[in-house]
DNA sequence: GCCGTTTTCGGCCCGACTGTTTTCAGTCG
C-alpha cells in the first residue's frame, strides 16, 4: 500500500543506504542520530519547527539535514532519498538483517557476486560461492545460511514483559553458580523498551571465565552462539537470545551502566566524561590511568556530576541535562496506583465475574475499581444492550452494599462509531460514573477522518477517558493514522483523561508522547484493560512505561484517592 | 553530516568476539 513512510524511518533508511554504499560512517551516524531525534520529538513538533524555521536549534541537525527535513515535511518527498534508494537494490536491506552481516560484507556480496536478494544469497551459499571471497570463509557461509533460516522462522522480536520473565528465570539459574556476585538485567529490558530482541544480563563473579562455561551448559540453553572469557551469547530454548557479560566485582557498576545503554545515552555520557578529562568504558571510569572508584551506579553518576538516572530514562532524551541540574522527575511507582479503571467482566468478553473482580481488587489493596464492559455495537465482544447494562447496575448495587471497603464504579467502554458518535443515548450514559471511549473497528480510515472521529467523541459531554488512543498492536499492526497533536489539545480543552493501556501488546499511548502530554497538563490513567484476573498485573508494566515517559505520581489519574476521584468524576458531571 | 571553553577543520565512544587472517576487518552492542 502507498503508505507514506514516517520521517524517522526515512532518515534511518538513508543512514543504512549510505553504509551500504560505503560512505563516511560518521555521515550515516548523523542520519541515525537525526532519526532518533525525530522519533523523540514527534512529527507534529517537527512540522512546527519547520514552520518556524527553528530546526537547526535542535542538536544534531545542521544545515544539510535542515534542508532535507524541510523538503520532506513540506512536500512529503525527499529527492535525495529517492535517488539514493534507486541506487541500491531493495533486497540488500533484507540481507542486512542477517546476524553477522553488516554493510561492508553485504557490499562485497553485491559487488563481487551481484547478490541482491535473500534467495540469491541462499543459492550462492549452497553453491559454495562465498568461501573464496576476501573476508569470508566456510564458517561465514554456514552462519549466513543459519541466519537466513532464523530470519524466516522468527521475526526475532519480543514483548518486553515476556523477555523480562524469561530473563528472571535465567537469573534464577545464575544464582545457583557458586561465588556469584551481583547480577542484573541490563540493556533494553532494563530500560523497558516495549519491544526487545534479546536479553542482556550483567553479572560479577570471581572467575568470569568459569561462569561463562557454566552458562553454556544450562538446561534452558539451546545453543551457544558465541563464547569468550567475559561474554557469552546463548539462544534459549524459548527462542530468544541472552547476552551475558561477566566482570570482576569491582567492575560491576561500570559494566551495568555500560550494558544498560542506550547507545545514545552512553555516547552522550562518554562525550561528557571526555570534556571533564575522564574516560568511560565498561570496566571503569578513569582519570588518566587511574580508576575512580564507584561502588554503585549512583556513585558512578555522581562522579560525573549527575544525579542517578533511572534506567527507563536513559534514551538521551534530556535525562543527562536534567540530572546535571538536579531536576530529574520523581517517577511514579507501582505502589502509587490506588485504583483501577478499564476492567471487563463476564457481562461482555471478560473471564471473571463481577464479584471476583471486586474481591481481587480488595485483596490487592485498591480503593476503587471501574467496571467497563463493551458497548452494544461491539457485538464481536458481547457488548451490552441497554437492558444488560441495567441488570449489571443492579448487581453492582448489591455488591456495593456487600463490599463497602472499595468503590465500585459503573462505567462502559463505549465504541466510537465511524462518525464519532457513541452507541448509547445520552440518558443511558448520564447514569454511569464514567465512560471510556475507544475505537475498535474501522481502524484504517484516512487521517483527517479518523482525527475528526475521535475529536467528536472527545467533545461528548459524558466521555471521561480515551481508550487505547492509536489502536496499535505491537508486533501486529500499526496504529491508526491520526493527528495526535489535535487529540492532545482536545483532551486538554475537554479535560479528557488519556489512557495508557497497559496490555503488553498495546502499551498505547506510546511512552514517547507522555512527556509532552504531561507538559500540557493532560492526565493519564494507567489501565490494565483486564479480561481476566491475571491481567491486573499489566498495571505494573504500564507504570514502567509511564516512568519511561517521565510521568510522576501527580500526572496519573489513578494515583488519586477514592475521595479525590469520586469528587473529580462528580464535578465533571456537574460541569455539563 | 554535525560541531566548537584548544577548533570553521578535523575530529566524531569504545571494546569483545568471530572468522578470517598471519596482524586485522567487520560486526555487534
Amino acid at each position: 500500500m502507498g503508505k507514506r513512510l514516517a520521517v524517522a524511518k526515512i532518515l534511518e533508511e538513508i543512514g543504512t543506504l549510505l553504509e551500504l554504499k560505503g560512505e563516511n560512517p560518521f555521515k550515516s551516524r548523523a542520519y541515525f542520530s537525526a532519526a532518533r531525534t525525530v522519533e523523540m520529538i514527534g512529527e507534529e513538533e517537527l512540522a512546527r519547527l519547520v514552520r518556524e524555521d527553528k530546526l537547526q536549534e535542535v542538536k544534531g541537525i545542521g544545515s544539510a539535514l535542515d534542508d532535507k527535513l524541510k523538503e520532506l515535511v513540506l512536500t512529503g518527498r525527499l529527492l535525495y532519498y529517492e535517488e539514493l534508494k534507486t541506487s541500491v537494490p531493495d533486497g540488500l536491506l533484507e540481507i542486512l538483517k542477517i546476524p553477522g552481516l553488516g554493510p561492508r560484507k553485504v557490499k562485497v556480496l553485491y559487488d563481487m557476486l551481484g547478490i541482491t536478494t535473500l534467495a540469491e544469497l541462499e543459492y550462492a551459499c549452497r553453491e559454495n560461492r562465498l568461501v573464496n571471497l576476501k573476508g569470508f570463509g566456510l564458517k561465514t557461509q554456514e552462519n549466513i545460511l543459519e541466519g537466513i533460516e532464523f530470519l524466516r522462522r522468527n521475526q526475532g522480536r519480543y514483548y518486553v514483559g515476556e523477555a523480562r520473565r524469561i530473563g528472571e528465570d535465567f537469573i534464577a539459574y545464575l544464582r545457583k553458580f557458586p561465588a556469584l556476585g551481583e547480577v542484573s538485567l541490563a540493556g533494553s529490558v532494563r530500560r523497558f523498551r516495549e519491544i526487545v530482541k534479546d536479553i542482556d544480563i550483567v553479572v560479577s563473579a570471581d572467575e568470569p571465565d568459569r561462569l561463562t562455561r557454566y552458562v553454556a551448559d544450562l538446561p534452558i540453553v539451546d545453543e551457544v552462539v558465541a563464547q569468550g572469557d567475559t561474554k557469552v551469547t546463548v539462544r534459549l530454548k524459548a527462542g530468544i537470545n541472552v547476552d551475558l557479560r561477566a566482570v570482576k566485582r569491582e567492575q560491576f557498576p561500570y559494566a551495568l551502566h555500560h550494558f544498560t545503554g542506550s547507545k545514545e545515552h552512553n555516547t552522550a555520557l562518554r562525550s561528557r566524561a571526555k570534556k571533564m578529562g575522564l574516560k568511560i568504558n565498561e570496566y571503569g571510569l578513569f582519570n588518566n590511568q587511574e580508576l575512580i572508584v564507584c561502588r554503585d551506579e549512583k556513585e558512578f553518576f555522581a562522579a560525573l556530576g549527575l544525579d542517578w538516572i533511572p534506567p527507563e530514562l536513559r534514551e538521551n532524551n534530556g535525562e543527562i541535562e536534567a540530572a546535571e541540574l538536579h531536576v530529574l522527575p520523581e517517577l511514579i511507582k507501582k505502589k502509587d496506583i490506588r485504583g483501577i479503571f478499564h476492567v471487563h467482566s463476564t457481562y461482555s468478553d471478560g473471564a471473571a465475574k463481577l464479584e471476583e473482580i471486586v474481591r481481587h481488587c480488595l485483596d490487592a489493596g485498591y480503593e476503587y475499581v471501574g467496571i467497563t464492559d463493551h458497548s452494544q455495537s461491539a457485538f464481536y465482544a458481547g457488548g451490552l444492550k441497554e437492558e444488560d447494562l441495567k441488570k449489571q447496575a443492579e448487581e453492582i448495587d448489591v455488591l456495593r452494599e456487600k463490599y463497602n471497603g472499595i468503590a465500585i464504579l459503573r462505567g462502559i467502554e463505549s465504541d466510537i462509531r465511524a462518525d464519532g458518535s457513541l452507541d448509547y443515548p445520552d440518558e443511558v450514559l448520564e447514569k454511569l460514573d464514567f465512560v471510556i471511549a475507544s475505537v475498535h473497528s474501522g481502524l484504517f480510515m484516512e487521517r483527517e477522518k479518523m482525527t475528526a472521529r475521535i475529536l467528536r467523541a472527545l467533545a461528548h459531554p459524558f466521555v471521561t477517558m480515551l481508550g487505547h488512543p492509536t489502536n496499535r498492536l505491537l508486533l501486529g499492526r500499526e496504529g491508526s493514522r491520526l493527528d495526535l497533536e489535535q487529540v492532545f489539545e482536545a483532551a486538554r480543552n475537554y479535560k479528557i483523561i488519556l489512557e495508557l493501556n497497559a496490555n503488553p501488546a498495546r502499551l498505547d499511548l506510546d511512552w514517547r508522547h507522555l512527556k509532552k502530554i504531561k507538559k500540557m497538563g493532560v492526565l493519564v490513567s494507567i489501565n490494565p484493560d483486564a479480561h481476566r484476573l491475571a491481567d491486573f498485573d499489566h498495571t505494573g508494566l504500564g507504570v514502567s512505561l509511564a516512568r519511561k515517559g517521565w510521568l510522576e505520581k501527580a500526572d496519573v489519574f489513578n494515583t488519586r484517592s477514592r475521595a479525590e476521584i469520586e469528587s473529580y468524576l462528580h464535578n465533571r458531571r456537574l460541569s455539563h
